[in-house]
DNA sequence: CAAGAATACATAGCTTGCTATATAAAACAT
DNA sequence: ATGTTTTATATAGCAAGCTATGTATTCTTG
């Protein structure tokens, strides 16, 4: 029962997401933003308004986590929510102009940190790397489907 | 500020380590066991005794994050906690019989879902995308260590 | 040897993820 | 038109990660 958890690649992968994570953390707390608000505040960059629902398939992550990651992020004054006058169900989220104002010095950051963790990387690998993140979490997804299979997958 | 995401080597590996817990929790759990007790259970499988220091330098976690862990496979049966008696901070953890029972289950369920995720990828790409693993690994938790050098890293 | 430093572990409090379930509104179907 | 189902969001409770700090014990050093 030796196992070398370095091939590990679920062991690895984790690993990698901890030190990313931690990375960007540090890096983004003088901004009052931390990882966790990043998938939102990118596909809120473009100054329109995603339901809480659409944020969340989008990001990947279930519809509780993105609301408790909306509540943080509304205490911090990053978001508005705005009910639906038609819809009464639905909440239209957008960034707040303070937000906004940090779009610059996020996206450099987080530039910087993805260039660091692959600097030891040639061109090649680096895009195999890539190519290889993207076909693992197809196949992890495909995996979960098949086992549990949500009908609102559209 | 229209990124690509998944070009984000960041939000990848995030995105595949999500993945990757939930399926190998949702296999685990029919065990009692689930993804964070298993940087443990590989370190405590020869048998041996470690330290809760020396477990949470090999996971590569903080120390109160493996306080936590070990309290919860305390409490589920997993691990014994026995006090050194020469040097009264110290505890010795071991797996318990039980836990050591469950180690080819285990080991299989890991296995499975490493080779499911890795299913998109030749052989080729395969090693390529553990050495990058390995390699990004490194990089960050040297970019870490410049940002904030501990002592203690020996 | 006593005082201070270092070490091992514990505790508090937060974030970001999960599942399961509740609630309210809208849509559908008889 | 009402009863059922679906949809969007909320809430509860847990896991696993983090930082900061406390406590007890051992080591070091003057």
């Amino acid at each position: 029962m030796s196992l070398n958890r370095h091939q590990s690649a679920g062991y690895m992968t984790n690993w990698a997401a901890r030190l990313f994570a931690r990375a960007i953390d540090q890096k983004l707390k003088p901004l009052g933003f931390s990882s966790g608000y990043l998938p939102v505040f990118f596909a809120l960059a473009d100054g329109g308004a995603r339901t809480q629902k659409q944020l969340a398939r989008d990001a990947g992550i279930e519809q509780p986590t993105m609301a408790a990651t909306l509540n943080r992020m509304e205490r911090d004054g990053l978001i508005t929510r705005e009910k639906d006058s038609e819809d009464r169900r639905v909440t239209h989220i957008r960034l707040s102009p303070e937000a906004r104002e940090n779009a610059k010095d996020i996206q450099a950051i987080v530039d910087q940190v993805n260039e660091a963790a692959l600097s030891g990387l040639n061109s090649l690998e680096q895009r195999v790397f890539l190519d290889a993140l993207g076909k693992v979490t197809t196949s992890l997804a495909k995996a979960e489907d098949e086992d549990d299979p949500k009908p609102d997958d559209q």
